[in-house]
DNA sequence: CGTAACCTTGATTAAGATCAATTCTCGTGG
DNA sequence: CCACGAGAATTGATCTTAATCAAGGTTACG
C-alpha cells in the first residue's frame, strides 16, 4: 500500500492516516531496472524521490569521464530534496535543474516522485513536516562531513578498511558483511578506480585483517582492523 | 549592538524587534584574536555560533597531523548548528561533542554563542526559524556537494583556477582578487598542502592565465581560465 | 634588527591512476 | 545442459601527480 510506505519515510513519520491519504494522491510510482537513469543533472527539476525498493545511487560525473558516488539511498530514504529549499522562486522555473545524476542500481528499484509545487503546499500547512526536514537534513550534513573528511584526511587502504567496519556495525550480525553494491561503485564512492579497490582488499588480506570471497567480506582480525583505520 | 548583529543573520531574519530582544538576552558574546581556538572537537556541544567580525575555519586534523578545511565562516554566518538537530535528546548529555574544530584567522573575530537548550525552547515557539533553517541547511549541502565534487573530480590545478574564478565572482568588481586566508590554509581548504600550491599558481601564471602578487591574485586571461577548469 | 611565521623552490619518493591484458561470473539462447 | 558473450573483477607494468623532505628566501611585527 502506497501510504504505508510513505508512513516510513522519517520526514513523514509524523503524519496522520488523514494526511497520508492526502500525500498519496499527488504522488508518482515508478519502477527501474539495474543501469536505469533516474535522472541526469541536465534535467528540469520535478520533485524529490523517495526510494522504495531497491538501491540508488546519486553520483557526478567529470568531464573526461571520472564517475563519483555522493550518495546511496536505500529503502525509506529520500533524495534530492535539497534543491527545493534552496531558491523557493527558480525552483519552477524551466531552468532549474537536479544537482547530481541519479541511477537505480537493482532490478525493480521502486521509487516515489514527490511533485516540488505540491509538496511546497504542504509543507506550508504542516510544520511537523519541516522539524523533522531540518533533522533530516542535519543528519545528511553530517555524513557529508564525513564523507569529506574520510576522503581528504586517509589513504584509500584506510578508507576500504574504514567502509568495512561501518557496514560490520551497521549489519552488526556476524564478522562478515555482504556488499550490496559492485565494486566497481563501491570504487567510485570510496574516491578510488576498481583497479585499485581490489589491489586494496588484497592487502588487507595479506595483512591477514580480512579474507574476501567476492562480494562477502569476512573480518579476520578486528582488533588490527580497527587499530590500523583509527 | 547586539540585535542589530542577530537581524542580520538570515535564519533569525523574520523576527521582530521584540523576539530579537529576548534572543540576545540568552547570547553570550566573545572576542578571539588569530590562531586563537574557539572550540575543539573534542569538547562538549554547548550551542552554536555566529561569525560577527572577521574569520572562523572549521576543520578536522587526521590522526598525523594533515589538516583539512571544511568550511570558511564569514560574518553573520552560522557554524556548529547542525548538531542541534541531530538528536534531539543527545544533545544535552555531557558525552555530546562538537563535530570539528573551530578558528579564528583574524584578529579581532568577534563571535555570538547561542546556547543550545535555550535556542531549541525558542525554536518550539517559532516555526518561521525552522523554515530558515531548513533552507540554510539546504544551502550548506549544496556548498559540501560542491566541495566533494571538486576535491574528487578534479586534479588540484583545477581546484585552484576554480576557486580563483569563485572568488572573482563573489568579490564581482574587478578582474583581480585579494585572498583573504593565508596560503596555507588556501592549501588545506583545497585539499593540498603549501608547495603544491605554491607550484600550481606559477603553473598558471606560466601558462599566463593569472599573475600573483603576495595575496592579490589578477586574472589576465579570463577565457583561458575558464576553459580550463570546465 | 631580530625572530617567527609564511612562502617558495628544488630533489626525491610514494601513492595511486592509467594502460593493457586476462580471467571470472553469470545470464541468455541454442 | 552447455556454449557464448558481456560486464565485472583481477593482475601486471608503467606513468603521473602530488606529497614529502630539505633548504632558503620574504615579510611582518615586536
Amino acid at each position: 500500500m502506497l501510504s504505508d510506505n510513505l508512513k516510513k519515510v522519517y520526514i513523514f513519520s509524523g503524519l496522520d492516516e488523514n494526511e497520508l491519504e492526502t500525500l498519496s494522491k499527488i504522488v508518482k510510482q515508478k519502477t527501474f531496472n539495474k543501469g536505469d537513469i533516474i535522472f541526469f543533472d541536465t534535467e528540469p527539476y520535478l520533485g524529490f524521490y523517495i526510494t522504495v525498493t531497491g538501491l540508488v545511487k546519486i553520483y557526478k560525473i567529470s568531464k573526461d569521464g571520472k564517475e563519483h558516488i555522493l550518495h546511496l539511498i536505500s529503502p525509506f530514504n529520500t533524495f534530492a530534496e535539497v534543491p527545493l529549499f534552496e531558491n523557493f522562486n527558480e525552483i519552477f522555473e524551466d531552468s532549474f535543474r537536479y544537482p547530481a545524476n541519479a541511477m537505480a542500481l537493482e532490478d525493480e528499484t521502486r521509487v516515489i516522485l514527490i511533485p516540488g509545487r505540491q509538496f511546497r503546499e504542504l509543507l506550508e500547512k504542516d510544520t511537523k513536516i519541516c522539524i523533522k526536514m531540518v533533522s533530516g537534513f542535519a543528519k545528511r550534513l553530517r555524513h557529508m562531513n564525513h564523507h569529506i573528511e574520510e576522503l581528504t584526511l586517509k589513504d584509500v587502504t584506510r578508507r576500504v578498511a574504514g567502509y568495512i567496519l561501518k557496514e560490520q556495525v551497521n549489519a552488526k550480525e556476524s564478522d562478515s558483511i555482504s556488499l550490496n553494491i559492485s565494486k566497481n561503485d563501491l570504487a567510485a564512492y570510496l574516491g578510488t578506480i576498481p583497479e585499485t579497490l581490489s589491489r586494496t582488499l588484497k592487502k588487507l588480506q595479506d595483512e591477514e585483517m580480512i579474507t574476501v570471497d567476492g562480494k562477502v567480506i569476512r573480518i579476520c582480525d578486528m582488533d588490527k582492523l580497527k587499530d590500523f583505520v583509527v
